[in-house]
DNA sequence: CCGAGGCATCGACGGATGTCGATGTTGACA
DNA sequence: TGTCAACATCGACATCCGTCGATGCCTCGG
């Protein structure tokens, strides 16, 4: 495109619009760090995380899930279900129950690759 | 309800469905991170953020964000609004500009409470 | 005083999401 | 083999959320 028939802002007074500095966030990547902060974003499933952690050797079962959240059987099944698909835990069925395990590199992952894109960042 | 009207589990061989040994995080606690976390969990917003980051000074103003994100400049202006809402960016009008300028504690802040709650968890 | 441009708000629409009851599946035990 | 219990899946519903076009507000320059 010829860079003439670009219009000057004649009126432009002040230095505003500057394209970007430092490399920013791809989209890919934007999109993959929403849907594992979606999986985070519910207090049912943060509760869940919560006394999954608090438990000795940071894993339970359903049972001890279900009542604590004030929640179905089923719901919790879905919420458990969305955190293991984000990595945040771990299934491992043991006879009749099902065992949760909190997979605690994948929490420090995030908060890390956060931090990097936004405290860190590569042009500040 | 009396008690003796619930079922003994006469069958149940393994310790299962223990209340939970350490403290978890209350009901208000996570809906208040929820909420945090919901401003942070969409592709567009995450975007922004880092444009502003990436800016020198940690500052952008609208016309600056509209056109790498590929959105309307009425949706830009309703992320913003959803990320000033949550304490992650500031707004400031200077001129007919509006600059947005991020707020890295508020990073700081979400990311350390996470890890309180689910890594280094009282209970373990 | 009036026009232009940057930004916020409004109203509407389609898609995603949380929740439940009902049902299927699977392993333990008699 | 039949029954029970724990858990997953399914279907349905209400609600929320992201996006857009249209419009309003406010500031600057003429």
């Amino acid at each position: 495109m010829p860079l003439d028939l670009i219009p000057v802002p004649t009126t432009a007074s002040a230095a505003c619009c500057s394209p970007a500095p430092g490399p920013t966030m791809d989209a890919t990547d934007a999109e993959r760090t929403a849907r594992t902060l979606k999986a985070l974003a519910d207090p049912a499933r943060l509760r869940l995380l919560s006394i999954i952690a608090a438990h000795d050797g940071g894993e339970a079962c359903v049972c001890d899930l279900t009542e604590p959240v004030g929640l179905t059987q089923p719901t919790v099944s879905h919420h458990l279900k969305v955190l293991a698909e984000a990595g945040f835990v771990t299934r491992e069925k043991r006879g009749v129950w099902a065992y949760y395990t909190l997979v605690p590199d994948a929490v420090r992952a995030l908060t890390a690759h956060l931090g990097a894109h936004l405290l860190d960042g590569p042009g500040a």
